[in-house]
DNA sequence: TATTGTTATACTCTATAACTATA
DNA sequence: TATAGTTATAGAGTATAACAATA
């Protein structure tokens, strides 16, 4: 099974084979996602943001005074490792940080000026990125493309 | 604009906006092959298989006596990064790495028996993990699906 | 000179367990 | 008891530079 013997593009014009991996949807997205990965971070290099950074300042923007513990689930990143995240964010007075009015063990965050600043720069930067890498498709399959995404994202364990 | 304000799954049952991600396919692509990886690693926890060694692995079934170079080629690993992964292959009696015939600075690799068991082993648990996470696309969206991130790989830089 | 594989190194991302302070 | 955030730590994945052997 693995003989169906397809060379593929090795990213490089070499020719390999890929053998089963070619008909695994896993594989595909790995590898596309780690395109969108690198084309992201040339894309905004200027601007010293990361895909995760922009993350949460995206979901920090749409829910103002969310707290710390929510941001990270919504975008499946645990507690412990939020905190570094946030701390960058912080000290690049990107986020205000404040203890919740209604559970003084909880953090409420909201982008600062600045943090408004730099999205709206990033939004721009990432229309562009996106723009180039999905220029084979239509709009009809981008549409349909992030839907399928959007159902696997609900497997979810 | 992050005002679309359509609550989305937060993958916990929590309702929290995402603001502008929801409309990237790069987020999606991040989220659906995280998706992927985490279930992969659940299905093949008894192998001792991770995403990189089956992909090795399937390459170099896929072309017996290839060099270590061109794997890493085909999958986008560094040289660098290929060595202590082709050691931990060999370690485990799955690939066979000898001196390359016509280039004596190369290794050509290939799978031993035990490589091939495992090959096959991994592709029944890999096939039913991928049915599990596709259950809600149609035989024609999984085409598609991996038509539009074949073309979405073919724009890496 | 260029290429194959190697070593060393560093940074990001992710995962877990144990702690504190609040609830 | 449970939850929010924290600290410490460890394992993957990835990236770069410098080296030896061979081409």
């Amino acid at each position: 099974m693995e003989g169906r013997g397809i060379a593929t593009r090795a990213g490089n014009g070499d020719d390999i084979a890929l053998g089963i991996l070619d008909d695994l949807a896993g594989y595909h997205l790995r590898r596309a996602s780690s395109v969108f990965a690198n084309d992201f971070a040339r894309a905004l290099a200027g601007t010293g943001m990361r895909q995760v950074l922009f993350g949460i300042l995206s979901i920090i923007a749409a829910n103002p005074r969310i707290n710390q513990g929510n941001v990270g689930r919504a975008l499946g990143i645990q507690r412990a490792n939020m905190v570094s995240l946030v701390n960058e964010l912080v000290d690049r007075d990107l986020v205000l940080r404040e203890v919740a009015a209604d559970d003084r063990r909880a953090f409420s965050l909201t982008l600062t000026p600045a943090g408004r600043k730099i999205v709206a720069q990033c939004v721009k930067l990432i229309e562009a990125h996106e723009a180039r890498l999905l220029a084979d498709l239509s709009a009809k399959e981008r549409t349909a493309l992030i839907a399928m995404l959007s159902r696997i994202e609900a497997k979810e364990a």
